[in-house]
DNA sequence: CGGAATCCGGGGTGATACTG
DNA sequence: CAGTATCACCCCGGATTCCG
Protein backbone atom coordinates (compact mmCIF):
# COMPACT_ATOMS: atom_id res chain seq x y z
CA UNK A 1 0.00 0.00 0.00
CA UNK A 2 2.36 2.47 1.10
CA UNK A 3 4.44 2.28 -2.03
CA UNK A 4 5.68 5.30 -0.42
CA UNK A 5 7.85 6.05 -3.40
CA UNK A 6 7.54 10.14 -2.80
CA UNK A 7 10.74 10.24 -3.93
CA UNK A 8 9.47 10.97 -7.48
CA UNK A 9 8.92 15.01 -6.12
CA UNK A 10 10.52 16.26 -9.31
CA UNK A 11 8.18 19.07 -8.77
CA UNK A 12 6.22 20.26 -5.93
CA UNK A 13 4.32 17.18 -5.19
CA UNK A 14 1.23 18.73 -4.30
CA UNK A 15 -0.30 16.63 -6.62
CA UNK A 16 1.07 13.15 -5.28
CA UNK A 17 -0.16 14.76 -1.80
CA UNK A 18 -3.91 15.30 -3.04
CA UNK A 19 -3.93 12.11 -4.83
CA UNK A 20 -3.04 10.27 -1.41
CA UNK A 21 -5.78 12.61 0.03
CA UNK A 22 -8.32 11.16 -2.77
CA UNK A 23 -7.17 7.61 -2.43
CA UNK A 24 -8.04 7.81 1.34
CA UNK A 25 -11.07 9.68 0.77
CA UNK A 26 -11.97 6.67 -1.38
CA UNK A 27 -10.93 3.91 0.46
CA UNK A 28 -12.93 5.18 2.88
CA UNK A 29 -16.33 6.72 1.95
CA UNK A 30 -16.48 4.98 -1.55
CA UNK A 31 -17.99 1.64 -0.90
CA UNK A 32 -21.74 0.85 -1.97
CA UNK A 33 -23.00 2.12 1.42
CA UNK A 34 -21.27 4.63 3.83
CA UNK A 35 -22.74 7.81 2.34
CA UNK A 36 -26.10 6.72 2.12
CA UNK A 37 -25.81 5.91 5.53
CA UNK A 38 -24.40 8.95 6.85
CA UNK A 39 -27.08 10.80 5.03
CA UNK A 40 -29.36 8.96 6.29
CA UNK A 41 -28.37 9.43 10.03
CA UNK A 42 -27.26 12.85 9.29
CA UNK A 43 -31.21 13.95 9.99
CA UNK A 44 -31.30 12.29 13.38
CA UNK A 45 -30.59 9.02 15.31
CA UNK A 46 -31.84 6.08 14.04
CA UNK A 47 -31.88 1.96 15.25
CA UNK A 48 -30.76 -0.39 13.19
CA UNK A 49 -34.18 -1.45 11.66
CA UNK A 50 -35.06 1.58 11.23
CA UNK A 51 -31.95 2.15 9.12
CA UNK A 52 -32.82 -0.98 7.22
CA UNK A 53 -35.89 -0.18 6.44
CA UNK A 54 -35.36 2.96 5.46
CA UNK A 55 -32.65 2.00 3.02
CA UNK A 56 -34.52 -1.19 1.87
CA UNK A 57 -32.22 -2.57 -0.95
CA UNK A 58 -29.27 -2.56 1.95
CA UNK A 59 -28.96 -6.38 3.42
CA UNK A 60 -28.36 -6.62 7.08
CA UNK A 61 -25.26 -7.80 6.48
CA UNK A 62 -24.08 -4.92 4.39
CA UNK A 63 -25.62 -2.52 6.50
CA UNK A 64 -24.13 -4.14 9.57
CA UNK A 65 -20.58 -3.94 8.37
CA UNK A 66 -21.08 0.03 6.65
CA UNK A 67 -22.02 0.80 10.48
CA UNK A 68 -18.92 -1.05 12.09
CA UNK A 69 -16.75 0.98 9.33
CA UNK A 70 -18.07 3.92 10.34
CA UNK A 71 -18.05 3.35 13.91
CA UNK A 72 -14.12 2.54 13.46
CA UNK A 73 -13.54 5.56 12.08
CA UNK A 74 -15.19 7.17 14.76
CA UNK A 75 -18.14 8.73 12.39
CA UNK A 76 -20.90 7.14 13.84
CA UNK A 77 -21.54 6.56 17.54
CA UNK A 78 -23.49 3.41 18.56
CA UNK A 79 -25.29 2.96 21.60
CA UNK A 80 -26.70 -0.09 23.07
CA UNK A 81 -30.25 0.00 25.01
CA UNK A 82 -29.69 -2.87 27.44
CA UNK A 83 -33.24 -3.46 27.44
CA UNK A 84 -35.43 -6.54 25.66
CA UNK A 85 -35.86 -6.57 22.80
CA UNK A 86 -32.99 -4.80 22.41
CA UNK A 87 -32.51 -1.71 20.95
CA UNK A 88 -29.40 -0.06 19.65
CA UNK A 89 -28.84 3.37 18.29
CA UNK A 90 -26.80 4.80 15.59
CA UNK A 91 -26.26 8.71 15.45
CA UNK A 92 -23.51 10.55 13.82
CA UNK A 93 -20.50 11.64 15.68
CA UNK A 94 -19.19 15.47 15.61
CA UNK A 95 -16.99 14.32 12.90
CA UNK A 96 -19.84 12.34 11.10
CA UNK A 97 -21.56 15.55 11.03
CA UNK A 98 -18.54 17.30 9.90
CA UNK A 99 -18.11 15.16 6.82
CA UNK A 100 -21.81 15.16 5.89
CA UNK A 101 -21.30 18.78 5.58
CA UNK A 102 -18.34 18.35 3.62
CA UNK A 103 -20.84 15.88 1.31
CA UNK A 104 -23.56 18.59 0.95
CA UNK A 105 -21.90 20.40 -1.66
CA UNK A 106 -21.44 17.31 -3.64
CA UNK A 107 -25.10 15.97 -3.15
CA UNK A 108 -26.44 19.35 -4.49
CA UNK A 109 -24.07 19.15 -7.53
CA UNK A 110 -25.64 15.89 -8.46
CA UNK A 111 -28.88 17.42 -8.11
CA UNK A 112 -28.24 19.99 -9.83
CA UNK A 113 -26.33 18.13 -13.07
CA UNK A 114 -28.64 15.38 -13.53
CA UNK A 115 -29.83 15.90 -15.93
CA UNK A 116 -26.87 17.24 -18.21
CA UNK A 117 -24.88 14.13 -17.39
CA UNK A 118 -27.70 11.83 -18.64
CA UNK A 119 -27.59 14.03 -21.69
CA UNK A 120 -24.23 13.75 -22.34
CA UNK A 121 -24.45 9.87 -21.55
CA UNK A 122 -26.86 9.50 -23.86
CA UNK A 123 -25.11 11.84 -26.41
CA UNK A 124 -22.07 9.75 -25.81
CA UNK A 125 -23.82 6.07 -26.05
CA UNK A 126 -25.69 7.38 -29.59
CA UNK A 127 -22.15 8.56 -31.29
CA UNK A 128 -20.90 5.04 -30.96
CA UNK A 129 -23.55 3.39 -29.24
CA UNK A 130 -24.31 1.51 -32.14
CA UNK A 131 -22.92 -2.23 -32.26
CA UNK A 132 -24.81 -3.90 -28.98
CA UNK A 133 -21.80 -4.14 -27.34
CA UNK A 134 -20.23 -7.50 -27.86
CA UNK B 1 -32.17 -1.90 -10.82
CA UNK B 2 -35.00 0.22 -10.86
CA UNK B 3 -37.20 -1.49 -7.71
CA UNK B 4 -39.10 1.41 -7.91
CA UNK B 5 -40.94 0.56 -4.96
CA UNK B 6 -40.66 4.40 -4.55
CA UNK B 7 -44.45 3.90 -3.37
CA UNK B 8 -43.61 2.94 0.30
CA UNK B 9 -43.88 6.90 0.92
CA UNK B 10 -45.82 7.01 3.96
CA UNK B 11 -44.80 10.21 5.14
CA UNK B 12 -42.44 12.92 3.28
CA UNK B 13 -39.52 11.05 1.10
CA UNK B 14 -37.39 13.66 1.05
CA UNK B 15 -34.93 11.13 2.81
CA UNK B 16 -35.70 8.98 -0.36
CA UNK B 17 -34.98 11.20 -2.66
CA UNK B 18 -31.48 12.10 -0.91
CA UNK B 19 -31.14 8.82 -1.01
CA UNK B 20 -31.59 8.51 -4.80
CA UNK B 21 -28.98 11.44 -5.35
CA UNK B 22 -26.18 9.48 -3.29
CA UNK B 23 -26.64 6.47 -5.00
CA UNK B 24 -26.19 8.54 -8.02
CA UNK B 25 -23.25 9.84 -6.57
CA UNK B 26 -22.32 6.88 -5.79
CA UNK B 27 -22.41 5.12 -8.98
CA UNK B 28 -20.82 7.13 -10.86
CA UNK B 29 -18.12 7.96 -9.07
CA UNK B 30 -17.61 5.53 -6.03
CA UNK B 31 -14.97 3.61 -8.43
CA UNK B 32 -11.64 3.55 -7.65
CA UNK B 33 -10.37 6.33 -9.82
CA UNK B 34 -12.73 8.26 -10.96
CA UNK B 35 -12.14 11.21 -8.62
CA UNK B 36 -8.24 10.89 -8.85
CA UNK B 37 -7.91 11.51 -12.28
CA UNK B 38 -10.52 14.68 -12.44
CA UNK B 39 -8.91 16.12 -9.22
CA UNK B 40 -5.46 15.25 -11.47
CA UNK B 41 -6.93 17.14 -13.96
CA UNK B 42 -8.05 20.10 -12.14
CA UNK B 43 -4.64 21.09 -12.53
CA UNK B 44 -4.72 21.41 -16.61
CA UNK B 45 -4.69 19.21 -19.18
CA UNK B 46 -2.99 16.11 -19.44
CA UNK B 47 -1.64 13.67 -21.74
CA UNK B 48 -2.88 9.86 -21.65
CA UNK B 49 0.76 9.30 -20.29
CA UNK B 50 1.35 11.63 -18.18
CA UNK B 51 -2.25 10.32 -16.13
CA UNK B 52 -0.58 6.83 -15.99
CA UNK B 53 2.73 8.03 -15.01
CA UNK B 54 0.76 10.51 -12.42
CA UNK B 55 -1.42 8.03 -10.39
CA UNK B 56 1.38 4.85 -11.40
CA UNK B 57 -0.66 2.76 -9.49
CA UNK B 58 -3.47 2.39 -11.59
CA UNK B 59 -3.20 0.26 -15.03
CA UNK B 60 -3.77 0.93 -18.16
CA UNK B 61 -7.08 -0.58 -18.32
CA UNK B 62 -8.03 1.40 -15.75
CA UNK B 63 -7.15 4.51 -16.73
CA UNK B 64 -8.64 3.69 -20.10
CA UNK B 65 -11.92 2.58 -18.64
CA UNK B 66 -12.06 5.63 -16.16
CA UNK B 67 -11.43 7.92 -18.82
CA UNK B 68 -13.81 6.62 -21.05
CA UNK B 69 -16.47 6.84 -18.37
CA UNK B 70 -15.67 10.32 -17.30
CA UNK B 71 -16.01 11.43 -21.35
CA UNK B 72 -19.72 9.72 -21.21
CA UNK B 73 -20.73 11.83 -18.78
CA UNK B 74 -19.52 14.63 -20.01
CA UNK B 75 -16.76 15.64 -17.21
CA UNK B 76 -13.93 15.07 -19.73
CA UNK B 77 -13.17 15.89 -22.72
CA UNK B 78 -10.91 13.91 -24.98
CA UNK B 79 -8.73 15.44 -27.87
CA UNK B 80 -6.84 13.63 -30.22
CA UNK B 81 -3.90 15.41 -32.05
CA UNK B 82 -3.34 13.32 -35.32
CA UNK B 83 0.50 13.07 -35.39
CA UNK B 84 2.91 10.33 -34.59
CA UNK B 85 3.28 9.45 -32.31
CA UNK B 86 -0.55 9.21 -30.97
CA UNK B 87 -0.86 11.99 -28.76
CA UNK B 88 -4.36 12.24 -26.83
CA UNK B 89 -4.76 15.25 -24.49
CA UNK B 90 -7.34 14.99 -21.66
CA UNK B 91 -9.16 17.95 -19.90
CA UNK B 92 -11.85 19.11 -17.68
CA UNK B 93 -15.11 20.27 -19.31
CA UNK B 94 -16.98 23.00 -17.36
CA UNK B 95 -19.01 20.38 -15.64
CA UNK B 96 -16.20 18.88 -14.62
CA UNK B 97 -14.41 21.61 -13.19
CA UNK B 98 -17.66 22.06 -11.13
CA UNK B 99 -17.88 18.63 -9.65
CA UNK B 100 -14.31 19.27 -8.63
CA UNK B 101 -15.11 22.49 -6.81
CA UNK B 102 -18.08 20.24 -5.24
CA UNK B 103 -15.85 17.47 -4.54
CA UNK B 104 -13.08 20.10 -2.66
CA UNK B 105 -14.55 20.58 0.30
CA UNK B 106 -14.44 16.59 0.89
CA UNK B 107 -10.95 16.62 0.45
CA UNK B 108 -10.33 19.20 2.96
CA UNK B 109 -12.33 17.82 5.18
CA UNK B 110 -9.81 14.27 4.66
CA UNK B 111 -7.09 15.70 5.38
CA UNK B 112 -8.07 18.16 7.94
CA UNK B 113 -9.39 14.96 9.81
CA UNK B 114 -7.43 12.15 8.66
CA UNK B 115 -5.15 11.82 12.01
CA UNK B 116 -8.98 11.83 14.01
CA UNK B 117 -9.66 8.65 11.81
CA UNK B 118 -6.74 7.30 12.37
CA UNK B 119 -6.87 7.53 16.06
CA UNK B 120 -10.42 6.61 16.06
CA UNK B 121 -9.71 3.59 13.90
CA UNK B 122 -6.55 2.34 16.19
CA UNK B 123 -8.72 3.06 19.01
CA UNK B 124 -11.84 0.83 17.87
CA UNK B 125 -9.03 -1.80 17.01
CA UNK B 126 -7.59 -2.17 20.31
CA UNK B 127 -10.96 -2.04 21.88
CA UNK B 128 -11.53 -5.33 19.93
CA UNK B 129 -8.62 -6.07 17.57
CA UNK B 130 -6.84 -8.71 19.62
CA UNK B 131 -7.08 -11.61 17.77
CA UNK B 132 -5.54 -10.90 14.70
CA UNK B 133 -8.13 -11.14 12.52
CA UNK B 134 -8.62 -14.46 11.20
C1' DC C 1 -34.23 -7.12 17.53
C1' DG C 2 -29.57 -6.84 16.32
C1' DG C 3 -25.97 -9.21 14.75
C1' DA C 4 -22.46 -12.94 13.40
C1' DA C 5 -21.11 -16.76 10.40
C1' DT C 6 -21.16 -19.11 6.20
C1' DC C 7 -21.77 -19.92 1.39
C1' DC C 8 -21.57 -18.31 -3.09
C1' DG C 9 -21.77 -15.68 -7.57
C1' DG C 10 -20.61 -11.55 -10.39
C1' DG C 11 -17.94 -8.08 -11.58
C1' DG C 12 -14.56 -4.85 -10.86
C1' DT C 13 -9.69 -4.82 -11.15
C1' DG C 14 -4.96 -6.11 -12.41
C1' DA C 15 -1.29 -8.37 -15.55
C1' DT C 16 -0.12 -9.42 -19.84
C1' DA C 17 0.03 -9.45 -24.81
C1' DC C 18 -1.23 -7.41 -29.09
C1' DT C 19 -2.49 -3.47 -32.47
C1' DG C 20 -2.56 1.03 -35.27
C1' DC D 1 1.94 6.54 -27.59
C1' DA D 2 -2.56 5.22 -26.82
C1' DG D 3 -5.23 2.18 -26.65
C1' DT D 4 -7.87 -2.92 -27.03
C1' DA D 5 -8.54 -7.86 -25.88
C1' DT D 6 -8.21 -11.73 -23.04
C1' DC D 7 -7.61 -14.22 -18.86
C1' DA D 8 -7.57 -14.95 -14.05
C1' DC D 9 -8.18 -13.48 -9.51
C1' DC D 10 -10.07 -11.46 -5.63
C1' DC D 11 -13.34 -9.38 -2.87
C1' DC D 12 -17.59 -6.96 -2.55
C1' DG D 13 -22.04 -7.76 -1.57
C1' DG D 14 -26.53 -10.68 -1.46
C1' DA D 15 -29.14 -14.67 0.61
C1' DT D 16 -29.56 -17.55 4.16
C1' DT D 17 -29.06 -19.38 8.64
C1' DC D 18 -28.03 -19.38 13.53
C1' DC D 19 -27.17 -16.95 18.06
C1' DG D 20 -27.95 -13.79 22.52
Amino acid sequence: MEDGTSMSATHTDVRATTSCEIRDLLDRLADKWSLLVVELLGSGTRRFSELDRDIEEISQRMLTLTLRNLERDGLVSRTVHPVVPPRVDYALTGLGESLLAAVHPLVSWTRAHRDEISTARESYDSRRGHEGGR
